[in-house]
DNA sequence: CGTACCGTTGAGGTGAGTCAAAGTAAGTGG
DNA sequence: CCACTTACTTTGACTCACCTCAACGGTACG
């Protein structure tokens, strides 16, 4: 958010309205931060920890698509959609909340474009759709899938270098089993699988990886496709 | 477009300087309106005709995402993103294409807030993601994508009421494939499937669908997970 | 020291992918 | 208008990755 601000041209008189806004909240650990269907009052962004968005069908198949991290916004897309909220989110850790009224940030919106233009470009940019496909495509096997939110994952702590690399991940089993649509128990078999062939050391929630370019090669291990369609 | 127009309170002169700035393209069936990893220079409108949007990733796998129709917008997403074009832009049938430069409709965004609001809801209610769950989710079976994709393409053309309904496909059973994330070979076995239950009868790209509710029914068809974990 | 999850492992089944080939529609040129 | 080419569609046989079901080990917590 502050980011969004120092793009903007907003006199600081607004800046601090945004400010005196925004309310505060700690979540504990599987506390609901919104629910689907719910409506949109405002704008959240998450300052500390991790939350899990979902979203679930007519029954019941929970489905995650998004983890979200410290300094990143969520509910965005129901906010400016004029729409209820299509996903839960979900705290993965305790994790402090910001909240920011719609009236405040719709007004500020208007206002000043130089802000609104930076929401515009979040609002594009969001990462959920084109993460989908490396998580979720049945095309490419769970190994690899795994292998792509490790690295999404990454993002953050840089490793030193080629040198080994520790992560520590927010989420269970049935999480990451639920970002890459796949089961627990294959997320277990595959995690099992990197072990052994020296990829990345699961040890509960901390993932040891020795070669960071070793598991970015995971990544190319396309079973060649062959179908040299045009249009597909 | 009009319909953005509409909502906003852009003064006469300014409706004609977009209008007068939009480029009208007959576009032939296959050819590209937009390559994926290109600039985005500007907005594409669908006057007529269907568009396909897909991706293609590091080795060449594509993935289609979405079937533009008649008045819809694509390009949106990279424009407003400031970013190169996500995915290619295929005609699927010969169509009749408008482009707005990028200048025009970025100065007219920062100029009139209600006409920003517009976009900001047509960016924050992108179907694509959403529709992604109901195509491309691996719990759901072949046949139950397919009915999806059936009710998601019926919008424009209701039928009537209950009765028959009459549905011509714009696009090849291997596009049909890439929307499901499935192969050719499998939508051609889930069709004969629907035609053998009576639900859904292809005669090429023409479907028929004898009852309305008995494909809706499709949908529900789920499997009955007992996955009474909590979080996933 | 139970109770309750979470995580792992094994056995078995299956939906959908792969490969190969035949059938069908759609252009193209003589 | 008919051979001929080319691309699309369908079918069958086979295989496999992942799911399902079930049991067991580990860890946290009252």
């Amino acid at each position: 958010m502050r980011e969004h601000i120092s793009y903007s041209d907003m006199p600081e008189a607004d800046v601090t309205r945004l400010e005196h806004s925004m309310i505060v909240r700690a979540i504990a650990r599987d506390e609901k931060i919104f629910a689907q269907n719910s409506e949109a009052t405002g704008l959240f962004c998450l300052r500390s920890g991790y939350a899990l968005l979902w979203h679930a069908d007519a029954f019941n198949h929970k489905t995650a698509f998004r983890v979200v991290g410290a300094g990143e916004m969520m509910g965005y897309r129901s906010l400016f959609g004029e729409d209820t909220h299509a996903a839960t989110a979900q705290a993965l850790t305790t994790c402090d909340v910001c909240y920011y009224p719609k009236k405040v940030v719709l007004e500020l919106v208007d206002e000043f474009p130089s802000f609104a233009r930076r929401f515009f470009r979040t609002l594009a940019r969001d990462r959920g759709p084109r993460d989908a496909l490396l998580l979720r495509g049945q095309h490419i096997p769970v190994r690899t899938r795994l292998v792509n939110l490790l690295l999404l994952m990454n993002t953050d702590k840089a490793c030193p270098d080629n040198d080994t690399c520790v992560l520590k991940l927010p989420m269970l089993r049935r999480d990451i089993a639920a970002l890459l649509a796949a089961r627990p128990e294959s997320i277990a078999r595959a995690i099992k699988e990197l072990g052994q062939d020296g990829i990345a050391i699961f040890n509960g929630r901390t993932v040891t990886i020795p070669n960071l370019d070793a598991l970015s090669a995971e990544t190319n291990r396309e079973q060649l496709p062959l179908n040299n369609s045009v249009t597909v």
